[in-house]
DNA sequence: TTGAAAGCGCTACCAG
DNA sequence: CTGGTAGCGCTTTCAA
């Protein structure tokens, strides 16, 4: 392996400072334009790349946003961490992944954790909870966060609002004239990042009982918010003699879920069921899905543009807590009863 | 912001030299038990988090993986992506991601890129064609690298056999009595990652030539590889009056959008239409989806336990080229015509 | 088995 | 506007 340049292959190239080559480098005022000039030549000339490890160590800041979140092969966090990626390589920074799917809180602050916590400059946190001990650590190493759906302390949080989501949809259904509404996704205990599922049941609820329908507890589901959990619920709930007319689901998968459920019981929808969902998913346009679409990419967008802002990477200061708006998309899968 | 504890710190404390809480903290070898214990324990009462990037200023190594991976959104990738980052984990190492979604072939080599590059010890491929110069600088920092689908030069390759996948598909086809089938998932021209779709194409074509039917240039739809612009051009092939009794689809995506398409043309599948698909998708199965199925995870956790291996951390020796098996899973989609 | 010391390649401060 | 230089916190010889 040829050895890679350093920063004084080019000063010594371009017949300068170190120091010199480091101001041309990074744009920093007070170098002359000839002399930058000279410099960018020889570090073209020498294809010079310098060392990020280099750099962090004597700037302090690594340049390395660091991402946790759970269930990352969930639609909506690949959506929006493509979004985060995006601003930030537009900013020269790196995003370092951590997907929490699976773990146990044991296994989650380990030694890894720490390092991983230790080499970032800001941590992005998507939709969990995070333990006392990983808390701690933030607060230690004073790592700037930045909060998205579920909220971390007093760090600025970015999000939708649940609670509005699943009464825009349960509104949806009344308007139409149902009043024999299910619920598919109520949190199974110990859910790690029951919030999201907590608000938009509450929503529901409070969106019937708003309209002086009760809500039958057996009508209201518990899912772990995957297809086939919602098909199974949903097929055990239409399979009864009583049997709502329409079903709000906590997301669109789960709403997919419950379509083809309904469509295997050899229920049609919407004439025997309308089904409506949350998210807007790739796949519910094509199903002719009812769903309120949240914005995915705007809410990665706003989450890096709010940590560049905490880093003073940008003059934005973030707000406390920003919620996107979100729309009722109405297409084939809700009707009257 | 109270200042972090330093390897310094560690040996006042465990009265040692810096050295030996090296060596300690790393596990060495020719460190005294009660050495390291007083080591571990001051380390421990000091809450020491070493620095990655003065440990990788130092070492030369970096512990960081990166992942190149276009279309993370798609399903496929988020499987494998969680399958990846778990072993590194296991092994002190962390995952920098990097998206190729949408960029430009000049966007990629930004000095972003080059600094993405210079900062890993390694790099995974997954389904990309790198471009001569990002292939040039892979060359020029000696970085190993393992691909997955796509290969790239002599790297080691971990996949599945494409052309397999889709001949298993067709052929199940034909065995049921099939003879006019259409494909959905020809590549688009320029399309960054052709080769998974080429490959499938051509097991289709081949599959059927070998018994001995036609391949109908007109039942052959190109596709992007979404679900939408599969629900399109199904939607416009079964409008014909000439339509198949059968289509073969380049992934599960676009056979549930394929699904959908005959449905809201009032054909029922399989009766009118048997589909089959490639992955098993997580909904495949609730939408009864006849499929092949690939293994995500086991890819996934292959191709990382190859990059430790090229990097010295394991004794494994990388095979040139792995392909993991596949399974026909039949369900309710297809049927004898 | 342990310590001393020379870097690793860069940034940032202080002079000039 | 530019150069000199002292670290940043660790790893890694080389001696002891």
């Amino acid at each position: 392996m040829t050895t890679q340049p350093t920063i004084s292959d080019v000063a010594r190239v371009a017949g300068v400072s170190v120091a010199t080559v480091s101001r041309a480098l990074r744009d920093l005022d007070k170098v002359h334009p000839e002399t930058r000039a000279r410099v960018l030549a020889a570090a073209q000339e020498l294809s010079y790349i310098g060392s990020p490890d280099a750099a962090g160590l004597a700037s302090g800041r690594s340049r390395l946003i660091g991402i946790i979140t759970p269930f990352m092969s969930r639609w909506f966090f690949a959506g929006i961490m493509s979004a985060i990626e995006k601003v930030f390589r537009d900013h020269n920074h790196h995003i370092l992944l951590m997907d929490l799917e699976e773990k146990s809180p044991e296994a989650r602050l380990s030694l890894t954790q720490g390092r991983l916590f230790k080499r970032v400059d800001g941590l992005i946190v998507i939709n969990v909870e995070l333990e006392a001990a990983e808390s701690e650590l933030v607060h230690r190493l004073d790592l700037p966060v930045i909060a998205v759906g579920y909220p971390f302390e007093t760090a600025p949080r970015i999000g939708i609002d649940d609670h509005g989501c699943a009464a825009l949809a349960t509104r949806h259904l009344v308007n139409l004239g149902h009043s024999a509404i299910a619920y598919v996704g109520k949190a199974r205990a110990h859910n790690p990042h029951g919030r999201t599922p907590n608000e938009r049941l509450r929503g529901f609820e409070e969106t019937l009982a708003a309209s002086s329908l009760t809500v039958r507890p057996e009508w209201v589901l518990e899912s772990d918010w995957s297809v086939g959990d919602a098909y199974a619920g949903a097929t055990h709930l239409l399979a009864q003699s009583q049997r709502p007319t329409s079903v709000v689901c906590g997301s669109d998968e789960m709403a997919l879920g419950v379509m083809a459920a309904a469509r295997d019981a050899g229920l049609r929808v919407p004439e025997d069921l309308s089904v409506v969902g949350i998210d807007d998913h790739d796949m519910a346009a094509v199903f002719g899905l009812t769903t309120v679409r949240q914005p995915v990419a705007d809410q990665g967008r706003a989450a890096a543009l709010a940590m560049l802002g905490l880093l003073g990477l940008t003059d934005v200061t973030p707000e406390a807590d920003h919620n996107f708006p979100v729309d009722l998309i109405i297409r084939r899968s809700t009707a009257a009863p």
